[in-house]
DNA sequence: TTTTACTTTAAAATCGTTCTAAACTACTTG
DNA sequence: CAAGTAGTTTAGAACGATTTTAAAGTAAAA
């Protein structure tokens, strides 16, 4: 399926702007970035794009479920490509994130969701520092 | 031990406004909060503190161990007296937190650290959403 | 004491992100 | 295809959380 066709799919417009965001994201391979890293990857291609529309679109995709954003307190919204379920390494130091898929982890024992609640999506975070 | 001896382990000087941020948080009770809260309940104590203190003093706090940060993709810092490693249940729509203790959740296999890193903490957050 | 280093403060600045409202474009319906 | 309409993009302003500034204040050390 072509990027054109995932968009429709997901119920977007594939209007130009769209598509060159699409065409560096959906490339299938993992990455974390920002908001501002893509600006750049979208100037690097060639092409530009108000900041107000990257922001539009990466809120877009999120929603969709195209990307997901990382659960993270740095300053700036992280995204990821990686859209499985899976887990982090976090250097806490750097903010430098590395993915741990999903069968590298084990949970025995979850604990009862509360009361009038579902269960939307385990992810475990593994803080890890510098050896010295 | 009390609050001015714990800034005092801490290698914090016990100044006045530290003490009585001390005060609310460090009462052994497990909370999370924002600046803002903080800000809130500094006022209704009948004290007043400038806002540029306060992120000052929480972020020493956190920096000593004292307080912990809550890892999430808010947009304004969450901070947890709960000190112990524990993890959380975060509904997205609301961002509200709930504390799960550490032996609730119990992790066989985790992933190898990578080379060069140690371990510095697991979190494992389960994100839930309303019923319907 | 006197000195020195640290802390607090109000106000300004910064930075990521969202809003505004006007121009533009994709899609729908006739 | 033509015309309408609903959704999208944009630059720039606005916003809100947090940090910086620099001057005044305070705790601890000498």
């Amino acid at each position: 399926m072509n990027n054109k066709e995932k968009l429709r799919k997901a119920g977007l417009r594939p209007t130009k702007q769209r598509m060159i965001i699409a065409d560096i994201l959906l490339d299938g391979i993992n990455r974390h970035f920002t908001a501002e890293n893509l600006q750049n990857e979208i100037n690097s291609s060639g092409n530009s794009m108000s900041i107000a529309t990257i922001y539009n679109c990466l809120k877009k995709f999120r929603n969709c479920g195209l990307i997901k954003q990382v659960e993270s307190s740095k300053d700036t919204a992280i995204f990821d490509t990686n859209i499985n379920q899976h887990h982090h390494f976090l250097d806490e130091e750097t903010g430098k994130l590395i993915d741990i898929e999903n069968d590298e982890v084990n949970l025995h024992k979850l604990p009862k969701i509360p009361q009038g609640y579902l269960n939307n999506g385990v992810e475990v975070l593994i803080k890890i520092k510098k050896q010295i």
